[in-house]
DNA sequence: CCCCGAAGTAAACAACTGTTTACTTCGCGT
DNA sequence: ACGCGAAGTAAACAGTTGTTTACTTCGGGG
């Protein structure tokens, strides 16, 4: 038999894995899912694949989450919590250097991108749909909030604009590898990004 | 009986079909099937579901485009066509309108925004999905041709991020339903969209 | 008019999907 | 050390997927 047999399946994390830890498990579910969901789609997306890539059973998907769905919709509040972080404090001045990390920046925990890549993907579940386009809009909202004190109706719509060229952005660079701009760098896109937020919602 | 069992399904398009014809009926496929791939994604749709709207018996589908990913390339390649046409024609002048139109206009055959949704969608077929990664990346380069005489690198990058923005209001608009984004007319995208050429593409 | 090939159809097919079941294995508190 | 409940597993399940098959029906040229 194998030297090793504990952690004989890919390791979910970075990390190694004790051997049986409903919580890592857990975790470990999250992340892969998460990271899967985003680039590729729900739909596209099998619970064996999550499985096998996370070093875990399927079944464990059914009992930790309910369901496929129930895993989606678990990654996407976990999704909404972590944006929701960094989104409520934001102004004008920091709008875009804020996009720019968001968008080819890397935090402690993990990659970000993936997050933002997750709101534009679908369950089919009108329910939990509804929460994503909640999510979008209440961002759009922030962000329009930050741009001026003003309650300029055309405001809303120009930041829905930025938050547009935001996710396009992540989607031609994470889910299609467009270059140069998948291999753009933060700084590379501060200087465009800064003339975006200016030209939508800087006071003329 | 019922009295008109010709056209008892539903009509793949706006006008009623001959009973048999096989152009007619790859045409109602190409139709029904463009718009639910761009809207819903590859993986989502379901072949029976483009049969039963077109009003089309499933086996045609194999039949006329061998398979499903067959029909995807077929519905890709009608959309590059189509994108083709209009954009090489493109001056920084007339930029903002045509982007303004291609979300939020409609046109002559029918509607254009789920022509621009399509490219965002992926078979998982790699050589397909490189046409549809060309095809981007030459969109990007006749816009940062038309930008100026200079051939700055950073130029690709801005027009890179000009086209992500189109897509991504395009999304926001047609997938997701965000208001006021997904209500805004024509004129109403024309001076935020003006904007955005200026800033990202303009000689400052 | 009539018939032959094209157009269309219903049913069956195997592969794959998400989920459940019955079972085994481990770790921790006593 | 031991056993009991939690954690993990393999196999089976029913439903759906894309595709193929054998068949019927139409319609236009001779």
């Amino acid at each position: 038999m194998p030297e090793n047999a504990t952690v004989a399946a890919a390791d979910g994390a970075t990390s190694a894995r004790r051997r049986r830890d409903a919580t890592q498990t857990r975790q470990a579910l999250l992340r892969v899912a998460s990271r899967r969901f985003a680039r590729d789609g729900y739909a596209s997306t099998t619970v064996r694949e999550i499985a096998d890539e996370a070093g875990v059973n399927v079944a464990l998907i059914s009992r930790y989450f309910t369901s496929k769905e129930g895993l989606f919709e678990a990654c996407l509040t976990a999704a909404v919590t972590d944006l929701r972080r960094d989104s409520d404090e934001t102004s004008l001045e920091t709008m875009a250097p804020d996009i720019a990390r968001r968008i080819a920046g890397v935090t402690h925990d993990g990659r970000l991108p993936d997050t933002l890549l997750l709101l534009l993907r679908s369950s089919g579940d009108e329910q939990v749909d509804n929460v994503r386009r909640d999510f979008l809009r209440s961002i759009s909202e922030r962000m329009a909030a930050a741009a001026g004190g003003d309650t300029h109706p055309e405001t809303l719509l120009r930041a829905q604009i930025l938050l547009a060229a935001t996710l396009g952005m992540t989607l031609l660079r994470l889910s299609m590898s467009i270059q140069p701009l998948a291999a753009a760098t933060e700084e590379d896109l501060l200087g465009p990004i800064s003339d975006l937020v200016d030209a939508l919602l800087g006071t003329p």
